[in-house]
DNA sequence: CCCCAGTGGATCTGA
DNA sequence: TCAGATCCACTGGGG
């Protein structure tokens, strides 16, 4: 990990300090295999709402862009009068305002990190080098083992939990599916729509899983 | 703003009540004239210790892939003990877990939102819903809003999400299942022990599934 | 999600 | 060429 030199001593510790990452507008680079160029920007609460007056705010983001992903770490938790004035500053700073940046961050495609404390924004940074050299990501498309009413799963209750893994099928109707087709359903290319519980909206979601569009 | 039922009643004021947010795998659901559909998931962190390991949670987050945008809502703030326990649940749930999962999330194309009580979550979802209505953002074009694979290849997901109900199978295998076959015209009563990974056992348990004994 | 243990697949070895 | 031994990737269970 690369840090810039303006950061604070215990962040630097983090990695090799260098002027790299200010070429990108960035605090701290990490590059992954698997995500390339990752730039980090770390924000204070107190610092932001200077940057949303200021202009120098849209240099930094389009210096970003050359990044393959740009991520903006903001530090502190933001307290809000009941008018929704900030508490922290004396500048005139409200929460729709703040809220509004936030959001233009996030659709313009920066990603948002929040931590409280500086100690906590440098044990975020070194999770995310971490995360970020592995090869694999295991992802999101994981399933658990079907389990059964006494542990071991029987070959219908697997056949069930299968099924249940199909968008729109819930154990329920994966239960009418298998009682239709009497077994496996060997007909993946047939019409399920008339299984009871199932409709023609989701027979043909179905289809679509097995046949594409 | 559509509200999903199951929302607690100060937040079910935001909008109508509808179910087509859950389609999505989404809480709520606004449209905007210049993002397309935006879909919000909140979790308070209380259950987002739960999600981490649950079949449910995968499933919304395929689902929400439908969207031109889908936000997570965080409520909460975490608090760790020095080791880097959860200080909030019994459970065994680390700090790197938790950002883990965090990383996951941005890096899988979703935003990030966070928010302390649900107070902040109802002013922070008018605000965005009024965010969403402008017709033009001034400020910064950044980066483009590169999707690149969003918004279409939930087919593939959806699949690997399927296969990887069959015993032995995760993610990786099913995933070089679809590869070797090419798509989902899947042969179940071809011999998959051909497959990279999958090995003579563990299709004969395969097998069994799908012929019986 | 992370961590860990056990299973089973892939690769290597030697005759 | 193939059985057997070794290694390592992946699954599966738990937190």
């Amino acid at each position: 990990m690369l840090v810039s030199p303006a950061e604070p001593p215990i962040l630097k510790e983090l990695g090799t300090v260098s002027s790299t990452p200010e070429k990108y507008g960035a605090d701290f680079l990490i590059s992954s295999p698997v995500y390339g160029l990752v730039g980090i920007q770390r924000k204070e609460l107190s610092d932001l709402v200077a940057s949303a007056h200021d202009d120098r705010i849209s240099r930094e983001l389009i210096s970003m862009k050359e990044l393959d992903h740009a991520i903006w770490l903001i530090e502190g938790t933001p307290q809000w009068s009941s008018e929704g004035q900030s508490m922290w500053t004396r500048t005139n700073y409200t929460r729709s305002r703040h809220l509004g940046f936030l959001f233009m961050l996030s659709f313009q495609g920066f990603l948002l990190l929040s931590t409280d404390t500086i100690t906590e924004s440098g044990l975020l940074l070194s999770a995310l080098e971490k995360w970020l050299q592995k090869e694999k990501h295991k992802g999101i498309n994981g399933r658990p083992t079907a389990r059964g009413e006494w542990g071991q799963a029987d070959e219908r209750e697997w056949r069930i939990h299968f099924l249940s893994g199909l968008p729109g099928l819930g154990s329920t109707r994966a239960e009418a599916v298998l009682d239709y087709f009497g077994g496996m359903p060997l007909e993946v290319h047939g019409d399920w729509s008339e299984v009871p519980g199932v409709g023609k909206k989701t027979a043909e979601q179905i289809r679509r899983i097995f046949d594409g569009n």
